[in-house]
Formats: structure tokens, C-alpha cells, sequence
DNA sequence: AGCCTGATGGCAGTTACTGACATCAGGAGG
DNA sequence: CCTCCTGATGTCAGTAACTGCCATCAGGCT
């Protein structure tokens, strides 16, 4: 065994997510997390930048599927379609974990705006990567910016509304090529 | 003269955009803002819930602006056309500052990730706003976020191109036309 | 055996914010 | 003219989010 116990960075994000939902973001302290996790205040910041980005653990991971799923989509398809293929790899990924843990997640985002201000955030990094990608791809600006915000749009539609779903609900990637549908249609 | 000087939250907003010009926005206290307006830092938090808010004073009054521009679009009008009429309104609210105000306020906030942040929440809430007009009017969800969301993605767009651009460019209003167009033929 | 590395702890310091209470010019009513 | 009240401001103390700096020390490398 090594020196510490593994994984301080999960426990740290699983210890955030429990006291979040039971005492509430502002009530809780970082030295309250990093003392369940058993470490400290300032291990907790060499971990995440703020207390808000605990949640975010797993942005970077998503960000990179999705950029690959649309950089691999086929050179005919056309920007929306690229999209798309970001949006299946996206359900696939965000469609793995429980739903009750989602909207566990989402329960705690959506009590505090800072939070909520820290989604928007990673949607619109995630908004940024996709269209670099489809600019890469030949898609010219603003085309390729309004292509990948509309498709962050409609995963964040989407997710909405499958987390809020019964467990038995449609799928994700269903409920995401549903919403991608109706944008199409929007006039 | 009244009991103190005119127009606090003014002077506060002034100084502030002056300051965080010069020295940058971390390196600025919410102390020496309110110094330079000549109050003291508890009263800038009276003013202002936090130290990027006070950039966004006028808020407010364009989300009023562009909700009621969507809201008096003629029935007739579908989604997207309504939002290119609270686009319209914005153009004319925000067109009527000068260009490079609204550059050195880009500039600001550009340099620092909680000021972004910040901005794209600003966006989010008069998405909102919109889609619940839109909802009003009949149009259904998830139709009424995206469409919301998408005029929102427009603005930005338009709105960085236009500070961008050289003071002799184009007008705020053809910009934003222009995007919208290209929203529309995206496949 | 000696050295290096990387994750952690300890500690002091700054500053963003908050709550409670004090102040006091000017207006409203007498 | 006097009095009371209101609302914007000031003062002060307190909490907690971060940050920089230095210390520690098991395990791996040479």
C-alpha cells in the first residue's frame, strides 16, 4: 500500500457532492470536504481551482469525446451532422452513470447560480472545442460557432430533461437526437 | 445639493471599468473602486452583489428591451423571427454607446475567466427571459430555449465581431442580421 | 547508502463578502 | 419652526475562499 490512501481526488469530489446535496453549497466549507475526505483544506485546492469546479471533475473527459466523435464524423457530413455525432458520443458517456446520481448532480447545480454559472461555463468550453474542430473540418465562422452552441444547447436540453424523466424514461441519446430533430425544424 | 454626491452607482461602475483597464481585474479591490468614487467598500456591495456584477449595471435593462421587442412580434411571426426582433432592439440599445467603450469592456472581460463567466450567465437569464415569452406565444419547449439560445449565440457572435471590427464597419443591426441569416441556412 | 520526487500538511496573509449597528441630511406632517 | 422618519452611507468585526512558502517523508532510482 502506498503512503496515503488512492484516490484522494475522488473522494474528494464524492465527499463535495454528498455534503453539497445535504447541507447545502453555501453552507459547506472546503475544510469540511477535505476533513471528510480525510486531507486537508489546501490538499483540497491543489485538487480544484475553487470549490465550485468539484463538480466538474470528469469536464475534461466528456470535452475530449465529444471533440473526437465530431472530428471523426465522415467528410460529407455537414455541421450539424458533425454535431450530432458529438451528441451520440456525449449520451453514451453521460448515459453510463445512474440517473439518480445525475440528478443528484443537477439537483445541487441548479440550487446555487454560482454553479449554475460554472455549467454554462464548461457548456461554452465545450462549445469552443467543437468548433475549432469544425473549422478544422472547413466550416467557416460565425457558421461553426453557431453550430457547436446549438449543439450544447441541445445536450443541455436534453440532459434537462432526462435527468428530470423517470427512471424508466427514454434513453439519452434518444432524447438528444429528439431535441437535435426539432432544432432543425425551428423557423 | 442633496446630502451626498449623485449618482454612487455610476461613479462606481466608471471607476471600476477604469481600473480594472489599468491594472487588471484581480489586481483591483473592491476598496479602491469604491475609493475612487469616493464611498467606501461596503458601500460598493450595497451597490453591486459581487466585483464582476458592477460591469454589467445595464443589464437589466437590455434583457427588458429585447423581451418586450420578442413579445410585440407579430402573431404571424414564427420563433426565429420573433428573436430577430429582440435582436433588432438590442442592436439599437447597444449600437447607441460608443464602439470603444464597448471594446475596452470586451477587453476587460475577455482577460479574465470569472468575468466570462459571468457574461455567459448574463446571456443565459435573457434566454430565459425570451423562451418564456416565446412560450407565451404559443411555441412549445424544447422549441422556445433553443430558440432563444440560438438568438442569444447570434448576439454574442455579432456583438464580438462588431467591437472587433474597425470604427467605420458595418452597423451592430446589419451584423446581427447577417448572423441570424447564416443561423438559418445552417444544415 | 544517498538522492530525488511528488503528494501532502502547516501556517500566515490577503481579500471578497456579510451582518449589526450608528449617523445624519432632508422631506413629511404637525 | 419642530419632530419624526427614511434611506443612503459609514464603521467595525467576523467568516471563509483562496494563495504562497516551506516542511515532511515514503518509495523509487542510481
Amino acid at each position: 500500500m502506498g503512503r496515503w490512501k488512492p484516490d484522494s481526488r475522488g473522494r474528494l469530489e464524492e465527499a463535495a457532492l454528498t455534503l453539497y446535496s445535504q447541507r447545502g453549497f453555501d453552507q459547506t466549507t472546503a475544510a469540511q470536504i477535505a476533513s471528510m475526505a480525510g486531507l486537508t483544506e489546501r490538499t483540497f485546492f491543489r485538487h480544484f481551482a475553487d470549490k465550485r469546479e468539484v463538480l466538474f471533475g470528469g469536464s475534461p473527459i466528456l470535452r475530449d469525446r465529444i471533440v473526437a466523435a465530431v472530428a471523426s464524423a465522415p467528410e460529407s457530413a455537414g455541421p450539424l451532422d458533425a454535431v450530432g455525432k458529438g451528441l451520440d458520443a456525449a449520451a453514451a458517456l453521460l448515459g453510463e452513470g445512474r440517473r439518480d446520481l445525475a440528478r443528484k448532480r443537477f439537483t445541487v447545480i441548479a440550487s446555487n447560480p454560482g454553479l449554475h454559472e460554472r455549467e454554462l461555463a464548461k457548456l461554452a468550453e465545450y462549445a469552443a472545442a467543437i468548433a475549432g474542430v469544425l473549422r478544422l473540418r472547413g466550416v467557416g465562422e460565425p457558421e461553426a460557432s453557431m453550430a457547436a452552441d446549438a449543439g450544447m444547447t441541445v445536450m443541455r436540453v436534453a440532459l434537462q430533461a432526462w435527468a428530470d424523466d423517470d427512471e424508466r424514461g427514454p434513453e439519452l441519446g434518444a432524447v438528444m437526437e429528439n431535441a437535435l430533430r426539432k432544432l432543425r425544424a425551428l423557423r
